[in-house]
DNA sequence: ATCTGTAATGCGACTCAGTCGCAACACAAT
DNA sequence: ATTGTGTTGCGACTGAGTCGCATTACAGAT
């Protein structure tokens, strides 16, 4: 997972700061645990983690917040092809799209950022006269270590 | 959404018969609910109307032939990015891909056949040594008759 | 046509993700 | 310090999907 190292840790509050959205305590320990993820976490894992930074917040909060960051397009939501259970998984969105690609037998997640993949969004919005808000890409297969 | 004109109704029972997998009265009532679909189907709307062919037909029986068909490669699984809950939505799986554009204001569903998301599908099997066994791409956005 | 092993089914109870209404609370602007 | 409004925790709820189990029904062999 590609993630830049020059992200500046508070960014995502500072992004809602200038959008003037209220901060609060639970909100700073959700952002903060998203902000810092080193993989894919559903709604239950950030529970769990804001937990560790905020006892009190709550499983409702978590989704109200995930909700908010959503329409303020902040972060992405992911299904990675639902190889454990029905829910769903989040990531920062930073500037291009990258493709999830879950390999169906050692559960990996490879990501890929692809120009082809540019070009064929471009191609979208004109043959289809369509404004793209979000895409998502997502591939299950076999990764090179399990493909036989 | 494109259905070819010259499908054989009952393909779908053909199919399941040459792998050696038994046919039931229930099986044949969804299967035929999945062939004649004019729209996405989720997995209550193809009970309910499973139901008018084969009053007996249970919710499981429904999941359960579901992930037959899945796991047989013959019906993709759809998210159409959740604009109507959580739930999924199942099509027959013809020859190439198709990408789903969903409208965020108006929930309309366009189909899309690209020959670049071909050749993004081939490049991501080369560059990443990835053996794709199924690709979804889905988008959300404004379509023609609602962006402003 | 009947028998028979195995696969599929209906049922009901269950899990799990996500939602909602509401009273209490806390932020930030004054 | 005060206050209005947005946010929160709580608890109850919904809806999708799963599971174990006793029963049923398919299809191949006799």
């Amino acid at each position: 997972m590609p993630l830049p190292q020059t992200e500046i840790p508070g960014r995502l509050q500072m992004q809602l700061a200038e959008r003037g959205i209220r901060m609060t305590g639970p909100r700073r320990a959700i952002l903060s645990v998203i902000e810092t993820a080193t993989k894919h976490l559903d709604a239950t894992q950030i529970l769990r983690k804001a937990r560790t930074l905020d006892a009190s917040v709550d499983r409702s909060t978590v989704y109200r917040t995930l909700d908010l960051l959503k329409r303020q397009g902040l972060i992405d939501e992911l299904d990675l092809m639902h190889l454990n259970g029905e829910g769903h998984y989040y990531e920062r969105k930073l500037g291009r799209d990258h493709i999830h690609m879950a390999c169906l037998r050692c559960g990996k997640i490879t990501e890929f950022v692809s120009k082809t993949f540019e070009s064929l969004k471009k191609q979208l919005e004109r043959d289809c006269n369509f404004h793209i808000v979000v895409a998502r890409l997502e591939v299950g297969g076999y990764c090179s270590a399990c493909r036989h």
